[in-house]
DNA sequence: CTGAGAGATTCCAGACTTGC
DNA sequence: GCAAGTCTGGAATCTCTCAG
């Protein structure tokens, strides 16, 4: 490819670089998003949600005894989808890529029974909406899956997670539709009429939208007494409870969740705020804490990156931790490795930084 | 000093390629 | 024809560099 980029006459219709590429894209087409699906900002404790709050009335220069409305749902730890809609009609759905450009999996998308095909989004004059959510396996069919495929000698899935993403990736929709995916819908990112016109301030509240899409069939979280997956807030400091309160019953959930999420409740606040490059200034997730296991360290091996950088990985005594083998786990630098005091043979403590990546917290 | 972007990391699943 | 290996994509986050 290089040579090829240094040499155009060279490039031909039948090099092998064609081949490659050409194929890729006609599987899954790269898809460009309407507005881009950001990631959102972290905390982890109550310090952290004061800090929100506190960033956003300095922000938008709001008195401290004004009340902001906060919603809270939880934060389901699957694929992460963007669905548009154009005349009440499922157009297209797209993976999340890198926020911006995702791969375009309408056809298996459109065999999950929790997206309508048809929805009556021209009840509120809107012709084209882009609509986020996520692609997730419930735990018990998780489970049920798994054991048909241990009947039938087929290797296991991990976790939820993963066979759901597997599953949205795959060339066969017959093979989606088995995995009896739900897709739960929480945000409308975009929303338009007939002339273009911006629709989004006209639903009022995050809230409302959620209620709307409920009445259109979605699966949305959950407003109610008994049941309070949508709960709405009037002061931050009694989100952290809130939070704890859900930490200790995930288990009991019929989705893996990995934390909660915090948004500002009204819709033109949210337009005020707006985003950085990388997540909207008006929501946050509050990140469960991470499970954690103890092992040993073995050796520290040493790899050479594409652009020449050493890192030090540790190879570690393998152990299971929320759903996987952790076996090796970068220590980034020397410096990392001094200011935790890491040597071999140490019994380390690890966790999955956000339930995914490998990281060393300390020696034991 | 802060923030953004680039690049590196692990692990899993699926599709494709290669080897026997 | 099957098994093993390679590549891609997705998820999260840490470190470093560079611009303002």
């Amino acid at each position: 490819q290089e040579l090829e980029a240094a040499f155009p006459e060279l490039k031909t219709p039948d090099s092998p670089t064609q081949r490659v590429s050409s194929d890729l894209t006609e599987d899954f087409p790269t898809v460009e998003h309407l507005t881009p699906m950001l990631s959102l900002d972290n905390s982890y404790n109550e310090a952290d949600l004061v800090d929100f709050d506190q960033r956003i009335r300095n922000y938008l220069d709001l008195p401290e005894d004004y009340i902001i409305e906060y919603c809270v749902e939880p934060k389901y730890d699957g694929g992460s989808i963007g669905l548009i809609y154009e005349n009440d009609l499922f157009v297209r759905g797209a993976t999340r890529g890198d926020g911006y450009r995702g791969e375009e999996i309408t056809p298996n998308l459109r065999t999950l029974h929790s997206i309508p095909l048809r929805a009556a989004f021209s009840r509120r004059g809107i012709a084209k909406v882009e609509i986020r959510g996520e692609a997730i396996m419930r735990k018990d069919i998780f489970e049920k899956i798994n054991k048909a495929r241990e009947e039938d000698g087929l290797p296991l899935f991990a976790n939820p997670r993963n066979a759901a993403t597997g599953g949205l990736r795959t060339k066969d929709p017959n093979e989606t539709a088995e995995r009896k995916l739900d897709a739960i819908i929480y945000h409308i990112g975009y929303a338009v009429d007939q002339q273009g016109n911006n629709l989004l301030p006209k639903l009022g509240t995050h809230s409302a939208a959620i209620d709307f899409l409920n009445e259109l069939g979605f699966i949305v979280p959950i407003h109610n007494e008994n049941f309070p997956e949508r709960t709405i807030f009037h002061n931050i400091n009694d989100i952290v409870d809130h939070c704890q309160e859900w930490q200790d019953h995930r288990d009991d959930y019929p989705y893996e969740i990995d934390g909660m999420v915090i948004k500002v409740n009204d819709i033109a606040l949210q337009n005020r705020l707006g985003s950085t490059a990388h997540h909207p200034r008006w929501a946050i997730a509050f990140k469960f804490k991470a499970k954690q296991a103890t092992t040993k360290l073995i050796k520290v091996e040493f790899q050479v990156g594409k652009t020449g950088v050493i890192t030090p990985v540790a190879k570690l005594e393998p152990v299971q931790l929320a759903g996987v083998t952790i076996s090796s786990v970068s220590l980034h630098n020397e410096d990392f490795i001094r200011n935790k005091d890491i040597r071999l043979g140490d019994t380390v403590l690890v966790e999955r930084a956000g339930d995914v990546i490998p990281y060393i917290v300390k020696p034991m």
